[in-house]
DNA sequence: GGGATTCTTGACCGGTTGGTCAAGCGCCCG
DNA sequence: CGGGCGCTTGACCAACCGGTCAAGAATCCC
């Protein structure tokens, strides 16, 4: 494996990241095979094991790189807009939008939780997002815009309900983006209110 | 594999499922060979393929199982009590309770969802507890306990919620059982009411 | 041109996997 | 006592796994 990458070199490795992902998230982690990978791309083994340390580290940096782009995008969404409470709502909204556009990582989080190998990535990930969330919280009981209760509980609150709105609605049944959005906006803006 | 067992045959059946339940859980189903079951129960490999057509076939069983036995559980804790509202936070509460008693359950839910193999069961699973729900959803929207929305929404939304608090605070910081609870139903019954 | 550097190849390795099966054990019934 | 059936054994198998590496191609710079 090598550090430092030219120009050509990290078009190959943003290439091996991206079909990895696509793979992984279609047959699972462990079914899917190095060879599997590098054969898809047309290209010998020996390219994955240029790029990358073993296959454990790509999928730890599959789940980095996508939970960070999942956060800019949450942060340019609400970037323009100072009411905490439509904050939230905002920050739900991209969130599914994001997802409906690499849903192969929503299987991949939810892959990456049961092993313990992953768990830690996706936890930091996870802490991120509830941090973010807690602060926007904060903010609206400061502001009186919902009753004084233990913020992070409902941080968890929302990020399960938006998961499972998610998962069922837009991957399940494939309805339009706005509608699931509504939908989890609705059950947690009341949930939050007192 | 056999299909019709003796009284001793049902008992080492019963062993190998809950075995397997625990060390699929705790390293995982694909870590987790047929070798280090039969290992781990101090029999031969055969024994396994005697009560089992394949691993495969036994996480299907496990997944079923499980369910059902939670599904039960929820059935008792509610069976006394007639107000629908209640009988949705006394679901959530026996929910809770279970997944206390059977954690392993939890993480091997969480993985059967991430490959095909076994969504399919999984997905089944699922149905079946929402339509539950969603029954009492519409008994509380007829006797005017909470507004006229789709109930099937809101289903899945406590089903998040409930999942993703039972995970955090229950799993995670090991937090007493009946305050797990408490945050859970909170949630929920204002994001019902409106 | 030519040598150094970056990248690619694919045969190969030791180890593991899910699954098979001929053989044998021991309990039960006649 | 003996034969049959439910159950168990564990060596064995082909397939596959993640990972290595010596050899070579492509590219770049002097």
């Amino acid at each position: 494996m090598r550090r430092e990458l030219t120009p050509r070199g990290k078009e190959r490795r943003a290439q091996i990241l991206q079909r990895s992902a696509d793979l992984f998230a279609e047959r699972g982690y462990h079914p899917t095979s190095v060879a599997d990978i590098v054969a898809s791309l047309g290209v010998g083994k020996g390219v994955f094991y240029w790029y990358f340390a073993s296959k454990e580290e790509l999928l730890c940096e599959i789940l980095r790189a996508g939970h960070q782009d999942l956060r800019r995008r949450q942060h340019e969404a609400l970037a323009a807009e100072t009411d905490p409470l439509r904050r939230i709502e905002l920050g739900i909204r991209a969130s599914i939008v994001w997802f409906k556009e690499h849903q192969h990582y929503f299987r991949l989080f939810q892959f990456a939780a049961t092993e313990e190998a992953f768990s830690p990535v996706l936890l930091r990930n996870e802490q991120i997002a509830i941090a973010d969330t807690v602060r926007h919280i904060k903010d609206a009981i400061v502001e009186g815009e919902i009753a004084d209760t233990d913020p992070e509980v409902l941080a968890y609150a929302i990020l399960g309900v938006v998961e499972q709105i998610t998962e069922t609605y837009l991957f399940e049944r494939d309805e339009p983006v706005e509608r699931v959005g509504d939908a989890a906006v609705r059950f947690c803006l009341r949930g939050l209110a007192g």
